[in-house]
Parts: structure tokens; C-alpha cells; sequence
DNA sequence: TCAAAAGTGTTGACTTTACACCCATGA
DNA sequence: TCATGGGTGTAAAGTCAACACTTTTGA
């Protein structure tokens, strides 16, 4: 078969270019859970040497047959049993040194659990939930990678409705708030942030109460289900309009 | 050398995953540019013959001493001649078979530069500055990715001085407003826009006037020296802090 | 009856939008 | 003198921040 004149094959492509076949793809979850009025994030211990006694965020190598997204949902899955939570990527990290087992690229992703519905067998694995704001020190660039995507949690939590993912379906507006607050770092005025969840109109009023509080119960609120997405991944028609 | 139980060395580790080094892993760049009112995108026409007479973005494969970021200021460096330019890492593309040849993944940049101060050799090599607005089909998922890159050209505009990289050292506030209007696809009005470009400060009066204008000539403005960043990398320190 | 949190409005400061006229220049 | 864009202000609407008291419940 002939071929057009300049043009080659993909599969000659393929074999003029073997030797790049040979960096090795990760992916890391940096997955938050919301428990005891604390942002806490899922680690496990460092089966390297190199890295003795330190912590690692929850990752693996992308296998050959695997989207680079389908292989962060199994991760997700084969560590915390959950389906369906909400996992958005965040960023490559790609330094040349920056794995000593050889060149190795990693895509993180972050995700929000409810740590009440996770199915994690916490005790024999040294898999562990650690609050954020204690974290010092990781293995490889794990810190730089966590912080990355806090900071990315923190953004996309002011925009858009996705802490809910780290909460019971039923939830009171005292517990929203100090969600966010646990999130951004910050102390919020009670009567403004009600007013302020009031007008995005994400909520439906459950008519029910708390219930076991030590005090006056609250009311309870359920996000409305439009709102409950999975992934947050936008989609090219969804544009910005400004105007100014 | 005794090891510690139950740890193996990244060299171990790396010999029983060693089928993993098997996908390739490569750059594109959406390199944009600001010309004749609208804002261009660089491509050129696809070699593969899957992809005969479609348009592909600038990319490569990355090598194995090369950084991440390094390969895409690579790209840029060989194919626009230009050093020193706003380069930012968008979103890392996986699915299985978005590429002919074989498993590649791909990391996307995104890149502003003054069209004037380019070096192209635009005649030989199929190298051509494409209005963004017109673009409907390319190779690969090239357009997928045009969309995602462009989506983060708009969010950042709006938060951060960034598009001056698309314009001359001297601009005048007509020009300003035009090149955010073409990248927002709005039209602003002008006090508005002018006011709202005033408080931001980032502009410095250079007490110069346009030349060569079939009208009244406007005031020159240039960018403070403090926001030309080359890269809009948030450090990890960088919080948002917000009050409610 | 005490402790704890629920629930609720107003004011002033600021920001955003919409909108129109005269001016300076070059052709 | 005409065409083109330069340059400028104000009023109304909306948003944001600061702030305190009464109520309900469980202990």
C-alpha cells in the first residue's frame, strides 16, 4: 500500500521513538475526609527504605490498559471499598529525581469522602487519617503535592458546592460551617454565612432536627440533588461571561 | 547490609514493576498570541497520516533527564525561538487510546508570547498562527485539549495580570480592553473597563502617546515591573483567605 | 438555672453596572 | 469638517462586613 509522500504511520512513529517508552506513570489520591471538626487526609506508611517512618499519599503505577483517570478510581477503590466519590485531577509532578526507584511521573488527584461511609481496614495496613494541619514532612514530594491540593480544595470550595461530598447527607448548618472553616483556615461569622448559602440555594430544608446534640438541635439540610456531582470537571461549553 | 523488615529499596521495587515503564509520556503546548484583534493559537499540520491534513498542537516526547516543565519550555525554545515566556501546566490527558502509536500520555501547557518578538520560520515547516475562533477539528484529542487550556486562559485573566504577555512592552488601554474582549469573546464597556483597570494597579503611565493612529492617539501604558512573572505557579504559601 | 448553640436584621462601606457627552487628531 | 476613538462622572443596585440579642434545648 502506497503511502502519501511525508506522512508516516503511527506505528512507525512508534518505533522510531522505543527509548521514550520508558518513563513510568503514577498516579497519587490525595484523599480528605472531614472528622472531629478536622480536615484530615488518608496516608499510609512508606514501604521504602529510602523513606523509613515517613508518609505517602495513595498511589500507583498506570498500567498499560488503564485511562490515567480510570486508574485514580481504582485506587480510591482498592483503599477505601467507596464507588462513585468525587475525584477531580489536579496537577503532574514530573521532576527528574523526585522518585528514586527511576523515573516515574505522578498525577495527582484529590477526593472527598464522607469518613463515616468509607470501608478502609485501618488496623493491619498502616493506613492512617491524619489531620492536614499536622503534617510536616512526607515522602517523596508528597507535602508539595498535598498542598497543592488543598489549595485547589480551597478554591474550588468557594466557587462551587463540592464540600458536601465530605459530609453525611444530613447535615445541620452549624456542621457546614465549620467545615468551611476547617477548610479555609479561617473563623466565619455565623449570620453572614447563613445569609451566604442562603442566596446560592444549594439546600432543601428537611424539616427534621439534630438529634443527641448537648444543646438546642438545629435543623437538618440535605444538598439538592442537581448539585451532587461527582466530578467537577468542567465541561468546554461552560464558559466564563463577564461583564465589566 | 541488613535491611529493615517488611521495607524493599526503591532499586527492588523498580525491578518488579519494571513492565510499567511502558507508556511514553509527552508535552503539548497551546501556545497562544494576541494578533489582529483575536487571539491565535500556533499549530501545525499533523505528520501522522491518521491524522492527514488535520492540525496538531506543538508537542514532544519527554525525554528521560528532562523535567516536566523542562520539556515544554524545550518545545517552545525550538519552536518559536523565544526563552523567558509565560509558560503554565494546564491538565495531563490519558485515555487509552487518545494516540495511534501507542500509549502516550500527555501533559498540556498553556503559553502566552508577544506574536511580535517571535522567531518563527513560518514558510518551511507547516508552522502556522491559527484564530483560535475558527478552530473546529484537530488530531488527536488536540481540540479537547485547545478548549481546556483555553477555559484557563479566560479564568486566569480575570484573577491575574496575565495577558500583557500577549502584548507589546507599550500598549495603550484601547488595546488592553480589545485583547480581554477577544479572549472573553464579550464586548466591555469602555469606563467601566478603564476603572476597573485603575484599581488594579498594575499599570505604570509612560507619559507617551500613540503614533501612527488614524485618530486621536491614546496614552502608553506598560505593566509594573513586579507583576511580570513569567509563570503564575501559586506557592504552596500563597492561601486564600477569605471572610464570610 | 445554666451552658451551649440556634436563629435572626440593619447599617455603612464598597463594588458593580448602566449610561452620554465633549475633545483631539489625522485624513 | 468628518470619522474615529480618547477621555471622563454619576446615580442606582447590589454585595459585603461588622455587629447583639432573644430563644430553645439538655444537663
Amino acid at each position: 500500500m502506497a503511502k502519501s509522500i511525508g506522512l508516516k504511520t503511527a506505528e512507525l512513529e512508534k518505533i522510531s521513538h522505543l527509548d521514550y517508552f520508558n518513563i513510568a506513570l503514577s498516579v497519587d489520591c490525595v484523599i480528605f475526609a472531614y472528622d472531629e471538626k478536622e480536615l484530615k487526609v488518608l496516608l499510609i506508611k512508606s514501604d521504602l527504605e529510602e523513606f523509613s517512618g515517613m508518609y505517602s499519599l495513595l498511589g500507583d503505577l498506570v498500567r498499560l490498559d488503564e485511562d490515567l483517570d480510570a486508574a485514580s478510581y481504582r485506587i480510591l477503590r482498592e483503599r477505601t471499598g467507596m464507588e462513585d466519590v468525587f475525584l477531580e485531577q489536579v496537577h503532574t509532578f514530573g521532576s527528574i529525581n523526585r522518585h528514586p526507584s527511576g523515573r516515574v511521573v505522578t498525577t495527582a488527584y484529590y477526593s472527598l469522602i464522607d469518613v463515616k461511609h468509607h470501608n478502609l481496614r485501618l488496623n493491619n495496613n498502616e493506613l492512617h487519617w491524619h489531620s492536614v494541619k499536622g503534617i510536616k514532612k512526607m515522602a517523596f514530594d508528597h507535602k508539595t503535592i498535598l498542598d497543592t491540593c488543598l489549595n485547589r480544595l480551597r478554591e474550588q470550595s468557594m466557587e462551587h458546592p463540592v464540600v458536601f461530598n465530605l459530609l453525611p447527607e444530613k447535615f445541620s448548618l452549624r456542621e457546614l460551617q465549620e467545615l468551611y472553616e476547617a477548610i479555609l483556615s479561617v473563623e466565619l461569622d455565623r449570620r453572614n454565612f447563613r445569609k451566604k448559602i442562603a442566596i446560592k440555594d444549594w439546600l432543601i430544608d428537611l424539616n427534621q432536627m439534630e438529634e443527641d446534640v448537648p444543646h438546642r438541635p438545629g435543623k437538618l439540610y440535605k444538598l439538592k440533588p442537581e448539585f451532587r456531582k461527582k466530578t467537577n470537571r468542567k465541561k468546554s461549553s461552560e464558559n466564563n461571561i463577564v461583564s465589566v
